[in-house]
DNA sequence: CGATACATTTACCAAATGGTAAAAAACTAC
DNA sequence: GTAGTTTTTTACCATTTGGTAAATGTATCG
């Protein structure tokens, strides 16, 4: 995924707007294992995934909660700390070896007041992210546990693949044992 | 809850461009029970509430399943007409006769391109609902039914007394009856 | 390759939840 | 106020899920 191919899936702007917006990318890598983003921290970078996978989760009560996925494309923040510069809930663990784009929240922030078509790609990128918890949201109220499953092997398959199942019962809310059960049944 | 206190609490603008976003707010009232926006439609036009209360449901195998409850200065939208100008999963019902501002998404969209301002007021307005969203994920994925029924009481005690237990009890993904039990075990 | 650690599956029982139905309570409309 | 409708509670049993622990399977590293 090229810094192109992130902005412009995002919204089109025009060049000189992508030109301000682009240098402000800037690649870095981290193992696998790392923790790049914490819970009680106010974050002041966001990211976006060149090449490989994460995931968001809380602790609570000593167990970790998995509530998100992200690869190839998606955007990496603590969401409370790019709104509201408070701490977020999450913790953002890289669960392989990746590539990312860092973008200092302070500098698209100045941009969003100075620029009519960063702005709007701002909004949209936020717009985005909304529909996409929406779904997460919906997905989790309307569907059962087993469904969900289903449904991430059909969309995500490599996910299943790539991340450890702990971390998938978690993320469907259900304990390890379950999902064990699920996955036998389905064959 | 004025315009003023609806755009004003969501983010600062110019008086010129104040202006120009307040002449796309119309009053508008239905009575108790009207549907507001159905599931199987591109919504054209997005509302805050000024009076009474209302909620959204997704229709699933012959029920109706609770998602969201809004009540005055909330903003009642499909997210995917409004984002992607497509169907969306949302129908919404008001539970209360109810006063609201409804806003052309058309009209909305014309200004978010020609005024920087207006479109960094839309681009927050995204990021709140987003923060909000989350949030109704993380408690649902984090906290059982029951605690979060008495962090309902604890937020809004007005909700129990205004909505029917029903859409209450599918709001938390439990049924009547559970809402009964946690409801007996409390006192 | 082998030893160790970690992840996953299976089995068992206890606890929580759902479904149906009937009783009680609350709300509507005349 | 009363009859009728709807909502909520309670009780029962069937089903699902969680928790603990042991067994199997898979990775990792010297």
């Amino acid at each position: 995924m090229s810094v192109d191919q992130i902005i412009d899936s995002i919204f089109l702007i025009p060049n000189e707007s992508k030109a301000l917006l682009k240098e402000n990318f800037v690649e870095v890598r981290y193992p696998k294992g790392h923790i790049l983003l914490r819970a009680d921290r106010i974050e002041k970078n966001i990211y976006f995934i060149q090449k490989g996978i994460a995931r968001a989760y809380a602790d609570v009560e000593d167990t970790e909660i998995t509530f998100w996925f992200g690869r190839e494309g998606d955007a990496i923040l603590s969401m409370r700390s790019y709104v509201e510069n408070k701490e977020g809930y999450d913790n953002i663990e890289l669960l392989e070896e990746c590539a990312l784009y860092e973008l200092k929240t302070a500098n698209l922030n100045k941009l969003f007041l100075e620029d009519l078509h960063i702005a709007n790609w701002g909004r949209r990128f936020a717009e985005q992210e909304l529909i996409k918890t929406e779904e997460r949201l919906l997905s989790r109220q309307v569907r059962t546990a087993s469904e969900r499953y289903k449904q991430l092997i059909k969309d995500h398959p490599d996910l299943i693949q790539r991340v450890p199942l702990v971390h998938i019962a978690s993320y469907l809310g259900i304990t390890r044992n379950s999902l064990s059960r699920i996955r036998a049944e389905i064959m």
